[in-house]
Parts: structure tokens; sequence; C-alpha cells
DNA sequence: AAGAAAACAGATAAAAACATCTTTTTTGTA
DNA sequence: TACAAAAAAGATGTTTTTATCTGTTTTCTT
């Protein structure tokens, strides 16, 4: 449903939104290790993900990645949209053209609902909020192997 | 979540659980134009599941699949299982190793419930109820593009 | 028995996804 | 100003998935 590099930029850009702002900047280093994923992969996600103003960098010593303000009041759909495009998580659970209320395939009323509330979820929150109610949560949330939330 | 190769093979067998017995083989060049699938691809499929047992075939003139009745008393997450394996339906969305109730990702409360659901469905019935319930639905319910129960 | 229809088997190819490597550019700091 | 740290850019490599092709075997029909 998402790309390994989809999944991989939705985590860092959870964890940049809680960990960084324009004074604490992480490096690419950093964020792979801490998320577990390959290296120079993230590298080029990230890459990517800034010249889609989604996520702020600066080179240099001290410099990384961040989120600034602007870049948290995108939503996790245009990251989607952004690495995957907006046709492959809209896909038919079966892999159906044509898949709706109307035409459903054997599994649409079970998906639909689904897809209708992650859809929901990932379109109108902004990253920002999406990741204050994690917080607000208070239950313990994974980024990776363990919790990474409790850390903050 | 599944891949190309999984949605055609469930795909094929609710069609030939649908249409076919042991006294109406369908080829794969027929099963391939009503799905609208890769047609050597399919004939690849339909060979390993025909291996697993999943699936019926004879050869010669007037051979082709069916299922059997024992063939009709496997459950969808046997397909599952044989074409994707059992590890890859059961990943987290975000691709986290270790995702549960306890240490969940950020996106468990909507996925879990509906992984838990369509998971029963997969397991629970076998294809024949699977099939008989879909008929009895009284929905136009779709293999391909249009209708597939509708010409029965 | 001959021929044809169909699945079966094995090899190969093409595309996409995943991942790494090397070099360049920018920028802070000693 | 020289150096080092970090991202940026471009090229390349690997693996997996998807798909096709060619030939073989089985089996029905005439």
């Amino acid at each position: 449903m998402l790309s390994n590099a989809c999944q991989y930029a939705i985590r860092s850009i959870l964890y940049l939104s809680i960990y960084s702002d324009k004074d604490n900047k992480i490096g690419v280093k950093k964020i792979a290790e801490e998320l577990e994923t390959p290296q120079p992969f993230l590298a080029k996600l990230l890459q990517q993900l800034t010249r889609s103003d989604l996520v702020s960098s600066t080179k240099g010593p001290n410099g990384g990645f961040f989120l600034s303000t602007a870049n948290k009041q995108n939503a996790i759909w245009d990251i989607v949209t952004n690495i995957d495009g907006s046709e492959k998580f809209d896909q038919c659970f079966l892999g159906l053209a044509r898949c709706e209320d109307k035409n459903p395939c054997p599994v649409h009323h079970i998906t639909a609902p689904f897809k209708k509330k992650i859809l929901a979820d990932f379109k109108d929150k902004t990253i920002a909020v999406f990741t204050e109610e994690l917080k607000n949560s208070r239950k313990i949330i994974s980024l990776k192997e363990f919790d990474a939330l409790q850390q903050n």
C-alpha cells in the first residue's frame, strides 16, 4: 500500500516534527540510526522532500534537517503523493481498475471504511496537529522498535 | 499489501469458484481475458496454485482449470500465504518491525481493526462459503471492470 | 495412430523498487 | 584563509517483481 520509501519518509517527518526545529537540526546519520533505515537511501529521500519543501535543511557544520513551522502545516497526504503519487494508495485491494460502492470488489465493504478513515486522517490533519495528538495520546508511540516519544 | 500476483490469484480462484467445476473446466486464455490479466503470467500462477493443490487442472483437449470440492474448502488466506507468504500481509502500515497494541505505530489504532477484520474473513471462511456469501449478497460484485456474477 | 488442444516446465527478459557510491557545493569554525 | 562537516547531485549497482518466450508432456478426438 505504501512503498518502503514512503514509510521511511513519513517516519522521518514525524521524527523531525517531534525532535527538530530551526535551532535543532538533525543529520541523516542520526535520523537513519534512530529509525533504523538504510542511510544513503534515506539521504536521497530527504533530499527529495527538501526540494519539495516538505522538509527544510542547511548545509555545513551543525547543519542538518528540520521542520520549519511552514513544513508542519503540510499533511501526511502531501508526503504520500510526493513519494508514491496519489493513485497507488487509492487502489482497490484486489487491483481492480474500477472498484467503487456501486461496483465493488469482493472485499470492498471491508476495505472502504478503513481507507476512508485513514485518508481523512492523512488529508485533513497537519503534521503539527497529527504530532500533537500523538503526544497527547499518552500512549507509547513508536517510530522504530521502541518508543520514540518517551525520550522527549 | 498484496502483490499483483496474489491479487490475480485470488480473483482467479473466486472466478473459478463461481464458474467452474470438474465438468466445466476453463482455460488460461479465457480466465485471463475475463479478468483482464496478463495471460502468460497468469498461466505460471495457475501452475503454482495447481502444484499447491489450491486449484485443479487437466491437460489435453477440453482440459483446463477448475476448483474441486476439496479446493473450495481452502480459505483465501491459503492463497495469500502460498503466493506472498504470511509475513508480508501482516506487516505494519509504516513498516515497523515490532508494531503491536502495546507498542503501536502512529496509525496502529486505525489499521489494527481493519487488519483484524479482513484477516478473520480470509482465514475463517472457506472459498465455498465466501463465494456463497457473494452470491447471496445480491450486490453487484466485480472481479474486473464490470459485474462478474451477473452473467451467471 | 495422428493430430491438436491444453497444461507444464524452464529459461529469459524487462521494469520497478531498493540501495549504494563518488564527487561537488555550501557553510560554519579554528 | 584553511579545514571540516554536512547536504546536494549524479551515476551506478542490486534485488524483486512482473512478464514473456520456447519447447515438452499429457490427453482427447478423429
